[in-house]
DNA sequence: GCCAACGTTGGC
DNA sequence: GCCAACGTTGGC
């Protein structure tokens, strides 16, 4: 089993969302390094940080389990969707999703808190630009950001 | 709102 | 294939 970090913006999908819904799918993945990592590598059973981008609360706010594997974001046919790709072909589609399930809140690990961490200086949300929006996660800092909540 | 970083596009 | 222009992301 593997674990990850998703961004998303709360405005728009935030860990309240998915622990309504239970169950949904992360679509709108419209980068090839990432898209490559949902296609490829992301495995039903593996878990996730969800992290908030773009907002007050920026950082990790809880956990999600991947239940789907990747199959086709149908949005990348839909003219009226923000993630409408007008190139993508249905004989091959470029955009894929998974679907993950909401597994707990988690308190708030602030990305100024994660960018202090020594242990943490590794991930791709630290390092320069912070644009990977699927990246993955090793067992030391799943572990390290799970203590780091004081919940554990 | 600003701006740095970085991905994408398109001319050559 | 190079690279300048442009668009987007995302923290502050």
């Amino acid at each position: 089993m593997a674990y990850w970090l998703f961004k998303t913006e709360p405005d728009t999908f935030s860990i309240d969302t998915l622990k309504q819904q239970k169950v949904s799918p992360w679509e709108g993945v419209r980068n090839y390094q990432a898209r490559n990592m949902l296609r490829d590598e992301v495995k039903c059973g593996d878990l996730v940080l969800i992290y908030h981008s773009s907002c007050k609360a920026i950082g990790v706010v809880g956990i999600a389990k991947v239940v789907k594997e990747a199959y086709v974001d149908h949005f990348q046919f839909e003219p009226t969707s923000a993630y409408f790709d007008p190139k993508a072909s249905c004989e091959k589609p470029p955009w894929v999703m998974v679907d993950i399930e909401y597994q707990q809140h988690l308190r708030l690990v602030s990305l100024a808190r994660i960018k202090k961490t020594p242990e943490l200086a590794e991930m791709p949300l630290v390092k320069r630009g912070n644009r990977l929006s699927v990246m993955p996660v090793t067992a030391a800092q799943w572990q390290h950001i799970l203590a780091m909540t004081g919940q554990f």
